[in-house]
DNA sequence: AGCACGCCGACT
DNA sequence: GTCGGCGTGCTC
């Protein structure tokens, strides 16, 4: 028996762990004897990688099997006694990556906030032993000597002092001379916040005592001062227990208390300092309001229908219009969800999350929601994440990334707004799209989805027509407000008429004014931010174009500068042509800048405000705008499609678009699905109590069936029109769409790889499943060529057969020598 | 990805 | 000859 045991734990164990790199495969690493036992998946441990670099991983599984080619190297650390990760996540990390065709550490790599990671520092510090400095160059001497005042050095520091280039030979002659040592440095990120606090020493608790005291500080009314203040704060008499907790020391400071006399006060044992750790988010107590949330019928009769589909349906789609009151239901169904012990996940549009849907919920739920959110620092996420393991937080609402969150338990996922297109993720890898990550997480821990929108995507509502999902409808808006009226403008009809100002309707103008008269507000939607997406001459027809991508440059009013929108490039305002040299440069087109100067002009008593990337890049100013907002402060609003997603304005009784045809034109099979959902999102932000609003669309082309489509708010004539398209193309929802991207410096090596590959995949894959290459509509940018080639197949073919296949031939065409520096990316349902 | 290592041209 | 540049392949 003893010798079994001793048998056991001489088994040595082998720990197959997940880098924070974009390799495809585990690595093995060997678990030192002492750690045995709590090397377990999910715990995060400090390895080698490399000859130099330390980093942290994830343990995904141990094992007993040694690696057969290779040595494993010793696991250096051990974080976390509790995994910080939960199986469910590993499941899942791997899923997403066969899924989106991507490495398991790049899903890692955004799931972790870098405040979970750990990288080294390689640093360089003077060897102590140092003896033979007359063996140094003149240069090597400087640098010793600039050791000499730092304890340490990072190589970038070290290449700056020295202006080299390349710090590896200079720091490999000083190591073989023996002057230095290399070392790496680790830094923990994470730092949990702490406050200094002072407390009355306990002496003083006591009224002899404490009056005693009174009396000995006669003398030093400073130090009086100090005591008396602090009682103010802390009645420590009458509640000792209150004086264990202490005062913050700065809310001393803040009351005129002089360091000094308090730090004399701590020497002499009257007061002690000490610090505690404390949470970056404030608790709050729920203030029942739950309860005095009374359902419309309307509403009751969609909650109770929602019920009664997830009886038999693991996923509900709710379509309810919009104003017609989704937030009320879903806050009864998490209530619920909540109620039966389990987690809750909320998620939304980075956009639509705004402190106001956020001070709402927390009203409701109080300490048991928490927010995450990109605009959140990296100790912030790092808390959340710790109070969804501690179980603290059971609800969380959150952006695209939350589904990373280590939830074991869910009960409800909701999809707020689930036709969004930006829940899925396009640039760095993992390509996933929010949405169906979700299903798959729901799946795994048998949790219900309620995927809710005004304007559903075609997918969603098809998937219900064909009874995978469960279908709820609210027609109706809340309190009976009515949808609002939608009207169309002929902007080229207009135009020959001369009934036109700058880019404005006379009719757009004329309600315009009306609401500034009767003090309402509006909002004007140009879905292209900058004052003019070109430039051109009026001589010779040049434009300004960017030299590292295939677009005009946008004219930024604000800054007096172009920019690219692809690449981020800047230059100052050209005041020439650069062809011709000729000085009548024009500008063309609309961008919300120019629309809101034109506005200022046409009604200078007006305040206008612009809501686009550019005036909400800082953290705040989103919130400051919608303030504004709020309290009435702006009487037209312009913006790009920030203005659609979700804000609830109660003064807002007219919506004008500005440019309807840009959406409608737009070469994409899901063209018409986005302006349908565009359009009637932000036609919805008009009008919510009891008046109706006005939405007003300039068009060129006022016969185009999707408009009235709109107009009529009739979803199901779009849907029909679109998934019989879709059926007849072969598109979405009756197949999946790869997109394979293509990247060279040099176009026709671009095109030749593109080529080849397109070949190879037609061989296997049949002619019609492969389509292209084919340049898109920004053949360039960042001086690199594009070429895409999109795959298209049925759904009833096996996906992973054709991924493997895939990343085969993708491996196939990069090794080839002629297309040497081509990079090819997989975008698994793309677009 | 990030970094060691190797090969190659420009200069003392 | 040496220094610094860049291209290539590996990481348990």
């Amino acid at each position: 028996m003893l010798f079994e045991e001793n048998y056991q734990e001489e088994v040595t164990q082998f720990a197959d762990v997940i880098l924070p790199v974009p390799v495809p495969r585990l690595f093995t690493y060997r678990v030192p004897r002492e750690f045995a036992g709590i090397v377990t998946a999910g715990v995060r441990v400090i390895v080698q990688f490399g000859k130099t670099k330390v980093v942290t991983a994830v343990v995904a599984k141990v094992h007993n099997s040694p690696p057969k080619e290779y040595q494993a190297k010793y696991i250096l650390e051990i974080l976390d006694d509790v995994p910080l990760v939960t199986t469910q996540q590993i499941d899942l990390f791997h899923w997403i990556a066969e899924y989106y065709m991507c490495c398991a550490g790049e899903v890692m790599n955004v799931a972790l906030p870098s405040g979970l990671k750990i990288t080294s520092q390689s640093k360089v510090q003077l060897n102590p032993e140092f003896e033979y400095p007359e063996l140094l160059t003149e240069r090597e001497k400087e640098i010793i000597e600039e050791l000499k005042k730092h304890s340490s050095l990072s190589y970038d520091e070290l290449a700056r002092f020295a202006e080299v280039k390349n710090v590896y030979h200079l720091i490999k002659s000083l190591v073989g001379k023996r002057a230095i040592i290399v070392f790496e440095e680790v830094k923990e990120k994470y730092s949990p916040k702490i406050v200094r606090k002072v407390r009355l020493n306990s002496f003083y608790e006591e009224t002899g005592n404490l009056t005693a005291l009174i009396g000995e500080l006669e003398k030093t009314p400073k130090q009086l001062e100090v005591l008396l203040q602090y009682l103010r704060y802390v009645p420590a008499l009458r509640t000792p227990e209150l004086n264990r907790k202490g005062l913050e020391k700065s809310t001393l400071m803040k009351a005129g208390i002089s360091e000094g006399s308090l730090g004399t006060l701590v020497k002499n044992g009257v007061f002690e300092y000490f610090e505690v750790i404390i949470s970056r988010f404030a608790d709050l107590e729920p203030t029942q309001e739950a309860a005095s949330i009374q359902l419309s019928g309307p509403q009751q009769k969609a909650f109770d229908e929602i019920l009664q589909q997830f009886q038999q349906k693991d996923t509900v789609l709710f379509h309810g219009i919009t104003g017609s009151g989704k937030t009320e239901i879903y806050i009864k169904l998490i209530e619920l969800a909540l109620e039966s012990g389990s987690q809750v996940l909320y998620l939304l549009p980075e956009i639509a999350l705004t402190t106001q849907i956020v001070v709402r919920l927390q009203k409701i739920f109080g300490d048991k929601l928490g927010v995450y959110h990109s605009k959140f620092s990296d100790n912030e996420r790092v808390e959340v994440w710790k109070n969804i393991i501690s179980g603290k937080y059971q609800f969380i609402i959150g952006v695209r990334s939350s589904v990373f969150l280590p939830f074991n338990n869910l009960g409800l996922i909701i999809v707020d707004e689930e036709h969004e297109t930006s829940y899925k993720q396009y640039d760095p890898a993992p390509r996933y799209h929010a949405k169906d990550v979700a299903l798959v997480i729901a799946q795994k821990q048998s949790a219900k989805v309620l995927l809710g929108s005004a304007t559903p995507s075609i997918e969603s509502y098809f998937h219900a027509n064909q009874g995978r999902f469960g279908l709820v409808t609210l027609k109706e808006r809340f309190g009976n407000a009515q949808l609002p009226e939608i009207e169309l403008v002929d902007i080229k009809y207009a135009r020959k008429h001369r009934l036109i100002k700058g880019g404005f309707s006379g009719l757009l103008l004329e309600q315009l004014k009306l609401n500034l008269e009767k003090k309402e507000q509006s909002i004007l939607f140009q879905n292209r931010r900058g004052y003019s997406p070109y430039l051109q001459c009026e001589d010779c027809d040049w434009i300004s174009t960017c030299h590292q991508c295939d677009v005009s440059l946008t004219y930024h009013y604000n800054g007096q500068e172009l920019r690219c929108h692809y690449c981020g490039h800047r230059e100052p305002l050209p005041r020439t042509c650069a062809a011709c040299g000729s000085h009548k440069l024009k500008t063309m087109g609309y961008g919300t800048e120019k629309i809101e100067e034109e506005l200022q002009q046409i009604f200078p008593e007006a305040k206008v405000g612009r809501m686009d990337l550019d005036t909400t890049r800082s953290k705040t100013a989103f919130q400051t705008l919608i303030g504004e907002v709020e309290k009435g402060a702006i009487d037209i609003l312009v913006g790009t499609q920030m203005v659609t997603k979700g804000l609830d304005f109660e003064g807002v009784s007219l919506v004008g678009i500005f440019d309807a045809d840009k959406m409608i034109h737009f070469p994409d099979f899901r063209a018409s699905e986005r302006a349908f959902q565009m359009i009637t999102q932000v036609a919805g932000r008009a009008g919510r109590r009891d008046t109706r609003g006005k939405v007003i669309i300039q068009t060129n082309n006022p016969n185009q069936p999707i408009l009235h489509q709109i107009i009529h708010n009739d979803y199901e004539n779009l849907y029909r029109e679109e998934i019989s398209e879709r059926e007849a193309f072969m598109y979405p929802p009756f197949s999946r769409l790869i997109k394979l991207t293509v990247k060279h410096f040099e176009q026709e090596i671009a095109h030749n790889a593109a080529s080849l590959l397109a070949l190879k995949l037609r061989e296997k894959l049949g002619a019609p499943r492969v389509l292209g290459p084919e340049a898109p509509l920004v053949e360039r940018v960042r001086n690199q060529f594009i070429f895409e080639v999109m795959i298209k197949l049925e759904k009833t073919i096996g996906l992973k057969g054709v991924k493997a296949f895939l990343s085969e031939q993708i491996q196939d065409v990069l090794l080839m020598k002629e297309f040497k520096g081509a990079s090819i990316i997989p975008d698994v349902d793309c677009g």
